[in-house]
DNA sequence: CTATTTTACTGTAACGATACAGGAACCCGA
DNA sequence: TCGGGTTCCTGTATCGTTACAGTAAAATAG
């Protein structure tokens, strides 16, 4: 006894109970279709035989849903962890969805053997998080003719999609600087390319949207430098900007605009580090409103997005489609939050004192 | 045309392309086995069709294997979103795995309709996260018949665990404040059942540890107070600590250990606001070493126990056992990393000396 | 020009489950 | 005793794919 034991599946119990396999089926999925006695006597014989239960994969193929919602990431998947943005969203869209008692897939978009995983994975519906919009995944995505939503990037025509006027919200923080009489500013962004979260046309569409807006107040271009930081990370952007906060008060910006709080904050650090202070020498406006922003030393001003409530919006939208309901894109607004890291410029125009 | 579009599958394309279902089949799975042309026809006519591709489901049916390793989270998946630890073990398995070509499932070990989400997942393997012994989630992925990983806990009889000694580790924590001289000494613990990251055991060991290592070393009783958490965020702890650190100088404890560094860079903000200097009127010591814990002010001292790393052990380990290859698990060790906000206590015990 | 290999493709039988349409037994009231 | 309704269970037909064995034709060898 127990030679070649092949896996045990609902033949096997059935044959074991003595009953036909559709009993054993229903005695796990719709108890109220056999007596009790008969189920009692199905699922010991299941557990004498060690079935483990009904297969998911082929439940799934026979049923034609899987319980769980694919979310597509920067092609290094593991990046989003380092991005305090892209945890919120995966927070709020994890929050949603385990409420509705569906798993959240992760998918990177990078290929496997040439081919983007996005083509291999079982789930009802996609989520596209921030992603270019010439990214492989992204056809790949669309292929599957599964319900999609995307936050962010790529738009899709006729594809729903959560996120705000990233152009517009940056001419919110530009309007903001200059309103307190800013003329000589900083835009520190992310090169293109850097693999992680600039990739995603988003950022671009912060920076052209800023520089747009000093264009349009008539802040002569001489006036606006344009750092790019090839890493997303704090210490990068500190880096990045020390050379420019060293120069004399009067050369110096007096206001940073950073594509996202990240980069504010390391900017923070560096003003720390060199010993001027914000804001009274310099101020700073961010993006994001990740939470690290309010307890930051001064508390940045920048641009909130809401991103936990992204996610759970796309979250639920995904549902949403994948029950047939048809949605339409929401309408986000970003807005302003003033906190302690801007202020009126020390020594406008001209006769900049001497520091 | 265009009436009742069935869905396109592998026989709509090969009755279009005039071959067999097979040769649609090879044409996505192995080009070499065919022809150049036929390979273009094939494909050519999937297109024309709007095939979107072999189905991943019937394909992990047939061919047995997913290309995706589930993740079992805490009850409330949401809140490891905001556990900086758990985030780094993610991230750690998120890479290994993204480098390996395999999709991260999170599964929150919470229950769908009774049934635990985790019975219904479509993986190769499971990793579970901090889970209590008795989740339900446990016997579930145990019943499943997949391989097995846990991190942490629970710890289950021939399956691998990645994780340290934490009683040990937090002896390492209360030797080091009782070589500094600390005899009345403060605990700072969650309470069992927040949901959250107190769930696991692993917590109440570090307490035990603790505790242990003190009574060792005949600290009296009633120098040691130990104070319970209800949610494992930087603002409860520094809530919770606040009475202690505002009783008198000489009843006071002169050090506090937290099982967590979230705790205790609560604690941190707890003295700045209460004006009490760390190191020098009390000592803290975390536990873990998340990445803001390096950059606190003061930065802390705290148990190293290289989250990251556990991360991607586990998913290597996860990966072995599906390739089938024998695993045992790995012996990791936690360190102490002195930072500064330990010191000598200021006015030790009796009139020993001053320091 | 036959013997042997290679190339290119086809047919059948699963993979492990569930939907659906019965059908046998039983219970009731008339 | 007989319709009409429940209750409980079974058989058959897929779900969409791939493994494997096999075959006809083409290429290579001897």
């Amino acid at each position: 006894m127990s030679a070649g034991d092949d896996r045990v599946t609902l033949d096997t119990v059935a044959a074991a109970a003595g009953v036909s396999r559709m009993t054993v089926s229903n005695a796990y999925n719709r108890p109220d279709q056999l007596s009790a006695a008969t189920r009692d006597r199905v699922l010991e014989a299941a557990a004498r035989l060690g079935y483990a239960g009904p297969d998911p994969a082929a439940q799934s193929l026979r049923r034609g849903r899987t319980g769980t919602i694919g979310v597509v990431l920067t092609e290094r998947l593991p990046y989003a962890f380092t991005d305090p943005g892209l945890v919120t969203i995966l927070h709020g869209l994890a929050t949603e969805l385990s409420a509705a008692g569906y798993a959240l897939l992760l998918v990177p978009s990078s290929a496997r053997g040439g081919e983007p995983l996005v083509r291999q994975v079982i789930v009802d519906a996609l989520v596209l998080c921030s992603l270019p919009e010439d990214d492989p995944a992204v056809s790949a995505a669309v292929a599957r003719q599964l319900p999609i939503v995307t936050v962010g990037h790529p738009r899709l025509t006729g594809v729903p999609r959560v996120g705000i006027d990233n152009r517009r919200a940056a001419a919110l923080a530009a309007e903001h600087l200059l309103d307190l009489g800013h003329r000589r500013l900083c835009l520190l962004t992310l090169s293109p390319g850097d693999g992680g979260g600039s990739a995603n046309s988003g950022i671009r569409e912060r920076g052209t949207g800023f520089l747009a807006a000093l264009t349009a107040a008539q802040v002569p271009a001489r006036n606006v430098t344009t750092i790019e930081v090839g890493e997303h990370t704090r210490s990068a952007a500190s880096h990045a900007i020390s050379e420019l906060l060293r120069l004399p008060a009067g050369r110096r910006p007096t206001a940073v605009f950073t594509v996202t709080d990240v980069l504010a904050l390391g900017v923070l650090d560096a003003a720390r580090d060199c010993g001027i202070p914000v804001p009274a020498a310099v101020s700073v406006v961010g993006f994001d409103d990740i939470a690290e922003s309010a307890a930051s030393v001064p508390p940045l001003t920048t641009i909130s997005q809401s991103l936990f409530e992204q996610g759970q919006l796309a979250a639920r939208l995904a549902l949403r489609r994948v029950a047939g309901e048809p949605v339409r894109s929401p309408r986000m607004h970003a807005e302003l939050v003033t906190r302690a890291s801007t202020a009126r410029p020390a020594a406008p125009g001209r006769p900049s004192a001497r520091s």
